[in-house]
DNA sequence: CGGAAAATGGGGGATCCACCCCATGCCATT
DNA sequence: AATGGCATGGGGTGGATCCCCCATTTTCCG
């Protein structure tokens, strides 16, 4: 019979990913010496919940992004129907919103979809017994950006119309200021945010998510 | 001895997603009676361009949403050094001027991450013999037809790596190809959306929503 | 085969941008 | 009163861009 010592759940909408998961948690040594029994599979978040509220696993593989309920949604309502679950967390995305509320929330772990699987298969033995681990990749992201409370007024209104695709002339018109202060201000952003050319500062507003379209003059 | 009758290359930019293709793909038997040989994984589009020009396989799986080129472009630069690859391609999203896109770059097989992975597995035996598979999933949504300007394949990659935030220098680098180069496909690209500057295409680009704001650095 | 479209690359010029210098006010906190 | 931050501008330089002109080659399609 199966004497394994653990079981968990895998939450993701990518049957791939969880046949991938499923058969890394499983393999008897890769991970847990008798592998890890995967008792049920969920493809979008409520199902997610039922299932855990059935079977209180030990561990909860989760992905962020899932129809029906997001990963922070999921990972609140485990916390309340299984107490002793463990949470692990595999994003895709690095949004700094999103990461400091799942580390906000008490996840037991966060690794990165990206990055190599094998700091996931070392700490999640850790991360069963108790242990918690975040993935360098975010305690590092979030460690960059405290830049974003730093803008100030102008230099937010600045921004949005940069990434509404306005030059400096329309935002001075728009703004009723000189091109040089609107130049000044697009000079100290792109400072603060570490980059070096407009279309370089729209990437990177569009990955911290930074958008705010609700902004008027 | 393995006498596997297949090779093949992953391009995914999630490392749990390539180890599980890998590990279907070599398993013998569900796929392919001695399974398939894994050659080589890129988890970016450049990577999996140079690694198709060197091994020139017998399959290429790819994503679409990947960093430095997407799907489409990576395909279009398969069928340029290698031409008897089978590219098929697996996506998590269903947008439908991707979709129609792939067709029509002439993309072997079309699966959609989401649904079940038995499909794939089924179909990939002929599509290796040169039979040709497109998900129902993806067909019904191309019934509803859109209307996107008509980008040629040098304009769409070149409008990624713009809305990527990079540079004529670093784009012309990047492709091999002269600044000249791709100047004249900005300003074909920017004439084709009636925009006038970089900014604006890009924020054009957001509002068409041919871009994917949650995509890891 | 012939033509069209795409892709490649170059010259040149007007404009814009990135980034340095500088100064003047206006506020806050100290 | 003073220091510092913010906002407002100007001057100037070098580089990048936008958009014309042009040419060649490759590719695709009827």
């Amino acid at each position: 019979m199966n004497e394994q010592k653990y079981n968990a759940i895998i939450a993701d909408d990518h049957a791939i990913v969880r046949a991938g998961l499923k058969d890394a948690l499983e393999k008897p040594g890769l991970i847990e010496p008798d592998g890890i029994k995967v008792v049920a599979e969920a493809g979008d978040g409520l199902t997610a919940i039922a299932e855990i509220r059935k079977h209180r696993p030990h561990l909860l593989l989760l992905d962020v992004s899932m129809p029906m309920a997001g990963g922070v949604e999921v990972l609140v309502e485990a916390r309340r129907w299984s107490r002793e679950t463990k949470v692990v967390v595999l994003t895709g995305v690095s949004a700094v919103g999103l990461v400091s509320d799942l580390i906000e929330a008490g996840v037991d772990g966060l690794f990165s979809k990206a990055s190599d699987n094998t700091e996931f298969y070392q700490k999640l033995p850790g991360i069963l017994r108790g242990q918690r681990h975040i993935s360098e990749h975010f305690l590092s992201i979030l460690e960059e950006t405290p830049k974003l409370p730093m803008l100030t007024d102008r230099e937010r209104q600045t921004l949005n119309m940069i990434l509404a695709g306005r030059s400096n002339k329309e935002i001075a018109e728009g703004l009723g200021i000189s091109i040089k202060t609107v130049d000044k201000h697009r000079t100290s952003l792109m400072q603060k945010l570490n980059v070096r050319s407009v279309p370089q500062l729209m990437a990177r507003a569009l990955k911290e998510g930074m958008i705010d379209p609700s902004k008027e003059l």
